[in-house]
RNA sequence: CGGGGUGUAGCGCAGCCUGGUAGCGCAUCUGGUUUGGGACUAGAGGGUCGUAGGUUCGAAUCCUAUCACCCCGACCA
């Protein structure tokens, strides 16, 4: 491609409205241009790279043995009212009707296009395992779409679903799927983890989901590199920090905490270790009017998913109001502790092994040091209940002294995998005859891929002050061929033209930059879209037989002697294809 | 959906408070000088001031309504 041939809508300056690095960029270097909140059309540049994710994925899908199917984006409204999502999907469906003023909606998803297709075309267990796949637009109507493409409203999506006879089938597909997966963001050149999304109900490996690490990611991934443990913080288990319970030392006392409600506040006051206090947090019990305690070292923060899952605690997890806490405990939150409460009390495992701790006094600006479990007041219960921290013990991890570790850090969805089981086929009805000649309903799986939010994900990854670097396996073009004098020498031009040519027969994307422009300009474009390798061919160069190379991604340039440059590239586009 | 904010040239913004018929930078087009990291110079084109009402002799500016977009939160996967 010829640049004077290519849409080239590069930005100096940064649009207002772009919040996140990769949305920036992908405005500033043209690939991509708004057309409603959340909605976007893809230039030329941003196009080629969608392109490359896609083709990865195909490829990978093909490999593991799924058959590529298009289906409509527009949906029936029966197909969704039959599975019963129709009035539970809510706002995110974008429903519409047609001219007969028959109700349709734009697919957000297509477990029930798929299922009720293959209710009618698998008769019997022999056309099982199978799963299909397909690369296609979705609409999810989000309250508020953001980050460019990263959480639009329209996206591209990989989305697949397996159909098996028994529970041991879906898992070994399940397991290609997870396997997979890995494979295609090993490709794509990108730092990921497949993050342990179960949650507990359905039990095994029922759900993966895969995250590309990035600073902006919007989830917060507890990781464990020893044990390759990887889970959403909101679901990874905290173990008990600080060992057995010591016995008790201190006599109990009381002690007067004038103006004194927080933690922190508290600690300061009585030159105590954040350690060494609990807090008691109340919130309204699953009986109807109750109210619990839960107890939290002072350091610790409460994990509002793992309470709602206690089975004295109300779901959703709501306070116990000023009114009640005041009634139950007989003072002001800030003030209320373990001692004399008559409520159930549940305990983080991290406060139930404290000893002497500090606590309320359930009075007003009193609180209580010395407290221990069991003498002066009842055992909890114990539960896990906190957020998990940097420098956790690993949920895996079997001995406490080894030095596994979890790490918290951001990461960008991009992909999700998990077993449905029956739920579908139930509702479609989509049986297959087994072995004994009995119908059968299919367990299903279901793998995700976003195709458009990986461009993003990707830039998030990849970018530095001057702009994107793209990872080789998606770039828009491998390599920029920037002239310098193009129009003026006939010898930089013949050299070019010749170059170009050598490469695109080979296969090789190159881009030449034949518009009349100051190198600066070239330079900044090339290094704004991101494409990894450079040649730069001038005069100067030439007369000493030297053409320069640059990677995107080094500080400096390279002189190459101009009868090698060809297989020099060859070699580094070959060596960049072994790095993947 | 709740709270906050913004709509003026392709992009970034000023002008609005204190009404007098629109301006700056970048980009674009033409000529000249330039050409190894976003040049210089001379000129040119481009705007229903989001939309609709209202107040006024006169509205980008004041008032009302409405639409769009953005941010924070809640929600969702």
């Amino acid at each position: 491609m010829r640049t004077t041939n290519f849409l080239l809508s590069t930005l100096k300056e940064t649009p207002a409205d772009a919040e996140i690095i990769s949305h920036q960029l992908m405005l500033r270097a043209g690939m991509i241009r708004k057309v409603a909140a959340g909605i976007y059309t893809w230039l030329p540049a941003g196009l080629r790279v969608m392109r490359k994710v896609e083709n990865i994925v195909r490829q990978e899908m093909d490999k593991a043995g799924a058959q590529e199917v298009l289906m409509p984006s527009v949906q029936p409204a029966e197909l969704w009212q039959q599975s019963g999502r129709w009035e539970m999907y809510g706002g995110e469906l974008l429903r519409m009707k047609d001219r007969h003023g028959r109700d349709f909606a734009y697919g957000p998803t297509h477990e029930v296009v798929i299922t009720s297709l293959m209710a009618n075309e698998i008769r019997s267990y022999k056309q099982l395992p199978a799963n299909f796949y397909q690369i296609q637009t979705k609409f999810r109507d989000e309250r508020r779409p953001r980050f460019g493409v990263m959480r639009a409203r329209e996206f591209i999506m990989k989305d697949a679903y397996s159909f098996h006879l028994d529970q041991a089938s879906l898992q070994e597909t399940y397991d290609v799927m997870y396997q997979t997966y890995t494979d295609i963001f090993n490709r794509l050149g990108l730092g990921f983890r497949a993050v342990d999304a179960d949650n507990g109900s359905i039990g095994g490996n029922a759900s993966h989901e895969f995250h590309v690490l990035a600073d902006s990611g919007e989830d917060a991934i507890a990781v464990c590199d020893k044990y390759q443990y990887a889970a959403n913080v909101e679901l990874a288990e905290a173990l008990q920090l600080g060992g057995a319970r010591p016995a008790a030392s201190q006599e109990m006392d009381r002690v007067d905490t004038p103006g004194q409600h927080t933690i922190a506040a508290i600690c300061e006051f009585l030159s105590a270790p954040i350690e060494s206090t609990i807090k008691t947090l109340l919130v309204k019990g699953e009986e109807q009017g109750s109210v619990v305690a839960l107890v939290l070292r002072g350091d610790h923060e409460l994990n509002e998913l793992k309470a709602e899952k206690h089975p004295l605690v109300a779901s959703p997890l709501t306070w116990a109001s000023d009114e009640e806490v005041q009634s139950a405990a007989g003072c002001a939150p800030g003030s209320i502790g373990t001692v004399g409460l008559h409520l159930s009390v549940t305990a983080d495992r991290s406060a139930v092994n404290l000893a002497n701790f500090i606590c309320g006094a359930n009075q007003d600006d009193v609180h209580l040091t010395g407290v221990n479990w069991g003498r002066d007041c009842p055992e909890p219960i114990e539960f896990d209940l906190r957020v998990v921290v940097d420098g956790d013990f690993c949920a895996r991890s079997t001995d406490q002294q080894d030095d596994s570790r979890l790490s918290i850090g951001r990461g960008i969805e991009v992909g999700h995998i998990f077993q449905l089981g029956t739920k579908y086929s139930e509702a479609m009805n989509a049986t297959c005859l087994d072995n004994n000649g009995k119908a059968a309903l299919m367990p299903m799986g279901c793998y995700g891929i976003g195709v458009s939010r990986i461009v993003a994900a990707a830039i998030e990854q990849n970018n530095d002050a001057r702009g994107i670097i793209w990872p080789d396996a998606i770039a828009p073009f491998q390599i920029v061929i920037t002239p310098i004098g193009y129009k003026k020498s006939d010898k930089v031009k013949s050299v070019c033209d010749q170059l170009y040519q050598q490469l695109i027969s080979l296969g090789i994307e190159a881009l030449l930059d034949d518009r009349n422009e100051r190198p600066g300009i070239m330079f900044a474009d090339a290094d704004l879209m991101g494409i990894p390798h450079r040649v730069v061919i001038g005069e100067k160069s030439l007369d000493k037989g030297q053409i320069e190379y640059k990677n995107r991604r080094a500080e400096a340039a390279e002189d190459i002697a101009q009868d090698a440059i060809l297989d020099f590239l060859k070699s580094a586009l070959l060596k960049a294809k072994i790095a993947e």
